[in-house]
DNA sequence: TATTGACAGATTGTCATACAATAATTAGTA
DNA sequence: TACTAATTATTGTATGACAATCTGTCAATA
């Protein structure tokens, strides 16, 4: 198949890179047959993936019934953005203490090429350059845990179909915190940046969870 | 075996237990035919639970050499207090704005309770009260996401062999401080009892801390 | 009609066995 | 001793089987 170690890693990306690109859709059913008839592979590595990517949260298994891929709700996405917001304004106040000054200057390059992507309506150079971002943002923040778990934060939010579409407006909002956010972080200001992060995650929770709400609405 | 659903999360809460219990030492190499016949299972489910677990950070596994009940440095240590300081002090927060007037009740016996087991020396008695004031705190906190987060990592901290030693010097400041948060959060004071929960944290990593740093001298 | 209940089919959970791939260990040799 | 080769042990994967449970259908009954 690919090139990483086991079988079963192997398996555990594929079905997770079919989950996040929206190929395997929320509260699908994933049945063990046709996927190992799909990967050609046989039961034992398939179900020890399902096991990692159940952990992950990106599928939910009921017992005899089998796993179906998660589906994220008005609430669990609330919890979701609240604890992203809690963790990368932590990050953003510990990188704007703790990184070098190389460090800084290449978070500003992937600054400057997500507006670059984000003015030329490149989705793919967006992208690309959001992960750069983040990857140099908590890479010096010092903490490999909250790396982990906002790495993990990041792919469950995919879930959300509300993320597909990211209106112009927003992203070109969205570029203008960053920036804030780079421009707090030169300057060392860590408490600033922190704040900075915490509004941005806010911005963005609004923006995609809006049009949840109105078709849900609860209260 | 035990009672829950299917054979391999009993497996699994097996298998957790003896770690957290200590009884699965850290660094132990875990076999899967001395498992198999421990527990008279065969192989399917047992690696089943065990990529479970190796999802959850208790053991690591190394393709082709088999998983070992993972070993926390003094980093990861730390980066484990550094996250249970930003969440606990989170869940206070908001316990403190959102819980019920029965909740904080609960939460203020659920106190008392630990000062008797505390004052009596009944080590069991401390640490159900403890579990079952953590219990009522996150369940309070609104955050499901942040409940499990914090649960994962308290299992974690059981890998720390300091912990097994709480100097009474330790429960008596770690209770009086426990005091001071449910005083807070009694008055709805939701920033003191986020500062005091923070401070409690900062405490207790300190003292576990503490003569694991004199061993590793390496700044 | 609506509900119940039995039945058949499908799917998951577990077992047993075998073998390939890799790591660990031992034996042998210079 | 140090190095290499052979042996052993362990994990990773495949296959087939069967039990346990769920799902849906359809007839019987109220």
């Amino acid at each position: 198949m690919l090139k990483p170690e086991t079988l079963r890693s192997q398996v555990e990306n594929f079905i997770r890179q079919e989950i996040v690109t929206g190929r395997f859709k929320a509260g699908q059913k994933l049945v063990e047959r046709e996927l190992c008839e799909m990967l050609n592979i046989s039961r034992a590595p398939l179900r020890e993936a399902l096991r990692k990517l159940e952990a992950e949260k990106l599928i939910i298994n009921t017992p005899h019934r089998g796993p179906t891929v998660r589906t994220i709700g008005l609430a669990e996405a609330k919890e979701i953005y609240a604890l992203r917001g809690l963790l990368e304004s932590h990050a953003a106040h510990e990188f704007a203490r703790l990184a070098t000054d190389a460090e800084i200057r290449e978070l500003q390059d992937a600054a400057k090429a997500l507006r670059l992507g984000g003015e030329s309506n490149s989705r793919e150079q967006v992208i690309a350059s959001k992960a750069r971002f983040y990857e140099i943002l908590l890479g010096g923040a010092g903490n490999s845990l909250v790396r982990e778990i906002l790495g993990s934060l990041l792919t469950q939010v995919n879930l959300l179909r509300s993320m597909s579409l990211m209106h112009p407006d927003r992203l070109h909002k969205s570029l203008d915190e960053i920036d804030a956010l780079v421009a707090s972080i030169s300057k060392r200001d860590a408490v600033g940046a922190q704040q900075i992060a915490k509004n941005h995650i806010l911005n963005a929770e609004s923006a995609a969870l809006g049009f949840l709400e109105s078709q849900h609405p609860q209260h």
